[in-house]
RNA sequence: GGGCCAUUAGCUCAGCGGUAGAGCACCCGCCUUUUAAGCGGGGUGUCGAAGGUUCGACCCCUUCAUGGCCCA
């Protein structure tokens, strides 16, 4: 804890000066002021204000000072001379306040000589007295550890990062903007759920105690999504936190937001169109423009995006086609015949999708949707008429990074509750990630569910690209990090 | 999980096997239109933690903690 060096606490209580008052009315915020101010001094007028803002430079001139507070809005420069506003309030601004205090100040507008439009403060009350000095003002706060344990600090000190949350607070008023628009309603679904599903992950358990039952933290929204769908709900959406219980890094946080919405009556291709309309006009409501920066290059979202199968994806950067080697042994023996590397897979599907993720991934800059997925590895898609070995299934990339996944969801329930058994045999051969069995939800689709579209996006990394981030802890306001003592 | 790097004043950072440094912040004095105000004076420290080597460790060694980068 900060002491006191000064004998500030004493001196103000001695004066009657409570340091943390309960009461302050601000006429206008510090840009509003300097707007009104602009608009008076164009008939010749000024303007009587009263501000409220913390000190963040004060410059002492003997019988007179200049100091700047700065509010949500922006930074109002204070003057005052000891003769306007009293040898003891005066005494006491120069002396028991410091730069983090807040403050109130009531005067009239006035444009200095070099030409800034200032407060001229007539009278002045402290609102709040900070304990700890400020972060330096122009060495900024570089200390990565104490801008995510602190984010605060790190807020007041660095213009930059306030704008990267602005923009994921508008990027997610966009989106929800252009589903809304065509008619998708938001909802709310369960945190804590009885059995977890709808990705591949491990779960974070918890217990009820009356309940005296596990539950997990839900890992997706997507089988409560689809009990709406089958309930009539036809266009339904939620943004909201998922939990998955793997490892921290600079793409990875164990609550992350996420983005899901489903759509009866559409396809997997309606949802490529859906993706490239709310991506493009998100660009468009928050950056200005359909084009998003990435590592120095323009990367436009104007649809149509390009569409390649993930087939021809992969023929066209290794020269392997999957369709000619169907099973794990020849698409291996295909590989090593190329010198391709990748960590081994157990099955073909995931043997695919690693020599995609390894070879393919990285060079998809501009927009792209990946299409057509094995089947092994999407338990909940529904089958390419013609390709029963494939699913109507796509992610899409920009600037090398992932950034979503959708489905022509499966609505069989047969076939659905085939592919749940396929994946609890990988569940019992020690896949932790595998999808377990969800009975209540197999129920539901034995009830029928139309025809349906469904995708998600992780709003998180939709920040990073729409930033220029290279890490998600710098979109996330309080990324995960080991306790410390204290803290 | 593995490798590498970092941790020194409130902040940003230098530093060397032999008395702990700079700029800003902070404190004292001067200064009634300043803008990183200026001028003069002052170092405010558990050198991440614990062991070890040494006459002597912020520095060398070991372990640990936290964070970062790369790999898995």
């Amino acid at each position: 804890m900060a002491d006191e060096p000064r004998g500030w606490l004493a001196r103000l209580r001695a004066s009657g000066v409570d340091p943390y008052p309960a009461h302050f009315h601000p006429t206008h915020t510090t840009v509003q002021a300097l707007a009104a101010f602009e608009e008076a001094e164009a008939s010749g007028g000024t303007v009587r204000a009263t501000v409220g803002g913390r000190l963040v430079a004060i410059r002492v001139m003997g019988k007179s000072t200049f100091a700047h507070i700065a509010d949500g809005s922006g930074r109002l420069q204070l003057y005052l001379r000891i003769d306007e506003v009293g040898a003891e309030a005066y005494e006491r601004f120069t002396r028991d306040l410091d730069l983090g205090d807040f403050v109130g100040a009531s005067g009239e507008m006035f444009r200095t000589r070099t030409g800034e439009a200032t407060l001229r403060v007539e009278e002045y009350t402290l609102l709040a007295k900070a304990l700890r000095p400020l972060p330096s003002k122009w060495h900024g706060l570089r200390d990565v550890e104490v801008r995510y344990r602190q984010r605060y600090l790190d807020l007041i000190a660095n213009p930059d990062v306030r704008r990267i949350f602005e923009v994921r607070t508008r990027l997610v008023t966009a989106v929800r903007q252009s589903l809304d628009e065509r008619g998708f309603m938001e909802v709310e679904t369960p945190i804590l759920q009885p059995i977890y599903g709808g990705a591949a992950a491990r779960p974070f358990t918890t217990y009820h105690n009356e309940l005296e039952t596990t539950l997990y933290l839900r890992i997706a929204d997507e089988l409560y999504l689809k009990r709406l769908i089958i309930g009539g709900f036809d266009r339904v959406y939620e943004i909201g936190k998922d939990f998955r219980n793997e490892g921290v890094s600079y793409k990875h946080n164990p609550e992350f937001t996420q983005l899901e919405a489903y759509q009866a009556y559409a396809d997997y291709h309606d949802m490529m169109c859906l993706v490239e309309e709310v991506w493009s006009e998100a660009a468009a409501r928050v950056l200005g423009e359909p084009v998003v920066e990435r590592a120095g290059r323009r990367i436009d979202l104007t649809p149509p995006w390009r569409r390649i199968t993930m087939r021809d994806a992969i023929l066209e950067r290794t020269g392997i086609d999957i369709e000619a080697h169907r099973d794990l042994a020849s698409l291996r023996a295909a590989m090593a015949e190329r010198r391709l590397q990748t960590d081994p897979q157990p099955t073909w599907g995931r043997q695919v999708d690693e020599l995609f993720a390894t070879y393919v991934e990285a060079d998809l800059i501009e927009p792209t949707f990946i299409i057509d997925y094995p089947v092994e590895i999407s338990p909940l898609a529904k089958r390419k008429p013609g390709s029963p070995h494939l699913v109507e299934r796509f992610e899409f990339f920009i600037g090398g990074l992932e950034l979503g996944n959708a489905f022509s969801e499966l609505n069989d329930p047969i076939d659905q509750r085939e592919r749940f058994l396929a994946q609890y045999r990988d569940l019992t051969a020690g896949d932790e990630e595998a999808h377990p069995l969800d009975e209540a939800f197999l129920t539901a689709l034995e009830y029928g569910m139309p025809p349906t579209g469904g995708v998600g996006w992780g709003i998180d990394r939709m920040t990073m690209l729409f930033t220029g981030q290279t890490s998600i802890r710098e979109v996330i306001l309080f990324p995960q990090l080991r306790s410390k003592d204290g803290e």
